[in-house]
DNA sequence: GTTATCAGTATACTTTAGGATACCGGTATA
DNA sequence: TATACCGGTATCCTAAAGTATACTGATAAC
């Protein structure tokens, strides 16, 4: 179920609409719904409210809590707070906790949230095309 | 802001932190966060709960109501119709009645439903390995 | 002495997403 | 005559997501 596991899923839908028990690659079912479970992970990992904003004012540079809130217009501390430990918990940013006083804390994207660049990427292009091609609808 | 936007973006962002007006590339705060609208708009389009099994089960060719529904376990009636009225809205599928007595609906993925394809991909691309790690971390 | 800043937490609330169940009128089948 | 299928809708409910507002304790600045 390796490298083409979304292509696994089309061929298992299409076995099922055809009462077959497995479709030609030899998965199951169970494999199959399985098998699409990767893209519902990344769909949930980047759709909380504010992800997206908080990613990309990570871009630049580690950033303290407060200056994360200051930079988003309407985001609160309580959402900021969740969202940054659901990304810290993902292992896309990293918290960094100074002993001083008051103390101090940094956020930081790490290397592997840094991955995410060309899937933002795309997220960008095609929501892009979209906007114009509603736009121009209306 | 063409092509460029989600640069933009980060750039303007920069801007903010520094306080200044303006960001290098000479688009205001406004401009800044419009352009990853698009972002948030693919997001919104794609995260509904069965929205990938749905598109995914019509991959494959049009289908009828109460065949998708009998594909997918779980999904009841009234979440098929909301998130196919959804797709409808966004010309991602299309919705065919045929005047037969009982009626027949079908519904299909549009050509323009099919350029979903690359960012579905990426999804599963970053989700597979993103599981990897997880999984592993345990 | 008062106020502001740091990084959050606590509590209460509203809104949205989604689930469970029942139902519709028309037709085909047993 | 009774039942099942077609493509949904209506109603009610729970759970999750998000908002608003207030507050903490230590410290530094005015």
């Amino acid at each position: 179920m390796k490298k083409k596991a979304l292509d696994d899923y089309l061929c298992c839908m299409e076995a099922i609409e055809h009462d077959k028990r497995k479709c030609p690659t030899h998965i199951s079912k169970d494999e199959c719904i399985s098998a699409l479970l990767p893209v519902k992970d990344a769909l949930d990992i980047l759709s909380g409210k504010w992800k997206i904003q908080i990613i990309l004012s990570l871009t630049f540079g580690k950033k303290r809590f407060k200056q994360i809130l200051r930079e988003i217009p309407g985001l609160t501390p309580k959402m900021l707070s969740k969202e940054l430990k659901e990304l810290e918990m993902n292992e896309l940013v990293e918290r960094k906790v100074y002993d001083t006083a008051p103390v101090t804390v940094e956020y930081e994207l790490t290397p592997y949230g840094r991955t995410l660049k060309p899937l933002i990427g795309e997220l960008h292009k095609w929501g892009s095309k979209h906007r114009k091609r509603i736009i121009a609808r209306s």
